[in-house]
DNA sequence: ATACCACGGGACAATATTTGTCCAAACAAA
DNA sequence: TTTGTTTGGACAAATATTGTCCCGTGGTAT
């Protein structure tokens, strides 16, 4: 890997042909069939660089096309495979990695190349690399919590099922986050356990209740054990929010975004509402996983990218040291920067 | 290093570069200062592509240009010093050295990449080579002992001095082998001494002695000490020449020739002549190193360079396993040839 | 059955770059 | 002084790149 930065000195132009090659070959990989145009559109190239780099990477026998337009060949994915790593080095991934995992002094921290907001791509490979960052952790027996949001789903979505099946049990890590976000963790559950083999189990709270109401569920034998097996979860798979953006999503009322507002919320996860510093600023009122079992959990893995989130994620990595962070290299720069004004 | 077959296949067009750019900076960093005309002759490049890698290689520091020609900077050495190990890669020399090892069944096999026949800096790079070898294997108090020959006065040009000098005895392995050879190896003992630090003997015996006056030679204390010192040698270094050619130089008899050849001799080293079995077909008369000595020697070094040598060195190679052969590419490539056309 | 759309690939002129070859000024060596 | 290098500038000719358009094909929605 070297070799590389030795490249870099010695012939600069092969990095640039690299990545270009890389770019058409990673996106016709996540967009077969796709056209000449559409691929030119989708990243931004004159449509003769890709016409040319199309040609060469087929002699190369790495696609095919058609009439229906362009395909990966299994040679291709290998190749594809084997190159990942070596974008990352020529962006600059590994050191970054190493700086942010100093920096918020948490367990690991996993960082994909470009903008999981503008690129579909690369939130999608943050779901496979979680994927496999979860199958490195996960024992037999394990109850694994998730959250919803956007960015879960993508996880759920791309996460890679195995051969061999393991007796595991997913569930919410919290109930009633406002109907769309809730649904959608039942859903992304669901997709966890049918993937990775285990059971799962549902946790539908309905929104806005009253104390009295709340306590009256609580009393049901189902969700008594549904909530035992929250707080007795081994790992959890969490995304981080924005404050206000989650605020918006949840329709809060005017005067609790104030309130959080004046109280500098920042972040949101699982529920709870963090400011910059990681002190818990609110909590949404529901059933589920606690603040302090949260803290206590060792596996704890999460999910965010885009820049607009670096604050927020600065804040939630406070709460856990254990924590193993994915994010992609628009987040992870600009939080660097965020730290370095800071400072 | 993986790295470069990857780029073998996504950017062909890198490795041409690379290559360029490698014999530019190595053949200017071996006869600085070079003006643009006379390395474009060295290596057989066009003038305007010279000129443009050269531009590029000054416009990253690697070397620098007046009025004398071109020379390599501190940061160019440094380069070149790492692109070594990836122009072998590209050349695919470390398989040629496993195969080769593999096929005479040595210790050790060391390929310098191109031609030592018609490229002084490849003989030169087998010198350095060498000489690394040799300072991994010498111990303080070891006799080292040397042969002459063209390679070898290449071997001792090129060694590297150390800062540490060594506790050793250099001396030549045979005396008198044609006055020529003859003094070139005390001449060598002497530079490789001067070199590594430690003493050194030179060997006087003149050529052509009947058996009396050798028997009479032989009784000179002088004389028994140095053999003395042959016959206790740790370490030997030679060169193998192919028998015709040493025959000539040597100016042997026509019939003496004439009975080499028929009985099949290919091959030469310090003094004895061997079929391409390696079985001694004829012994030059003089004093020094014996077969059944340097078969038992362990630390044994050959080298030798050119496709002419190849029957030589698969000769040379038969009679001690614990051989470390350092060789040029196209000397191996012929090698397993001549093997691949035998079986 | 029809009309439409996106596909690859051929074609080609406009434009940019590469290439081969000069030459002059600067300096070293003889 | 003369001779032989050297670099770097210059420039026209040759070659490659680039941007675009069009055409036939076949899938797909209607």
């Amino acid at each position: 890997m070297e070799t590389l930065n030795l490249i870099k000195i010695i012939a600069p132009e092969a990095i640039n042909i690299l990545e270009e090659r890389y770019l058409i070959l990673r996106t016709i990989s996540y967009n077969q069939p796709i056209g000449r145009r559409s691929l030119s559109d989708i990243l931004g190239f004159k449509e003769r660089a890709v016409r040319d780099q199309v040609n060469f990477l087929r002699n190369q026998g790495l696609l095919k096309i058609d009439f229906m337009g362009m395909y990966i060949t299994d040679e291709g994915i290998k190749t594809l495979e084997s190159l990942h790593p070596v974008y990352n080095q020529i962006k600059g991934i590994p050191e970054l990695e190493v700086k942010l995992k100093k920096l918020l002094n948490i367990r690991k921290v996993s960082i994909l190349p470009g903008n999981s907001r503008d690129n579909g791509m690369v939130l999608r490979d943050m779901g496979k690399i979680t994927s496999k960052v979860l199958k490195s952790l996960i024992k037999d027996g394990d109850i694994v919590g998730i959250t919803g949001g956007s960015t879960m789903a993508a996880v759920a979505e791309e996460f890679v099922p195995d051969k061999v099946k393991r007796e595991v049990t997913f569930i919410p890590a919290r109930g009633g986050l406002g109907r769309d976000v809730e649904t959608q963790a039942n859903s992304i559950v669901a997709t966890f356990a049918k993937k990775l083999g285990g059971t799962y189990r549902l946790l539908f709270v309905p929104d806005g209740l009253e104390k009295e109401a709340l306590e009256y569920i609580l009393r049901n034998e189902d969700m008594k054990e549904s909530l035992s097996l929250i707080d007795n979860m081994d790992i959890l798979i969490f995304g981080i929010g924005r404050a206000d953006t989650m605020a918006k999503r949840r329709n809060l009322p005017e005067e609790r975004v104030e309130d959080l507002i004046s109280k500098g919320a920042v972040a949101e996860a699982f529920g709870h509402y963090f400011d910059v510093k990681g002190n818990e600023v609110w909590e949404y009122k529901t059933v589920g996983l606690s603040l302090n079992k949260f803290k206590s959990l060792y596996n704890v893995i999460a999910v965010a990218g885009g820049e607009e989130k670096a604050e927020a994620i600065i804040s939630i990595a406070t709460l856990n040291e254990n924590m193993i962070l994915i994010t992609d290299e628009f987040a992870a720069k600009k939080i660097l920067e965020l730290v370095d004004k800071a400072t």
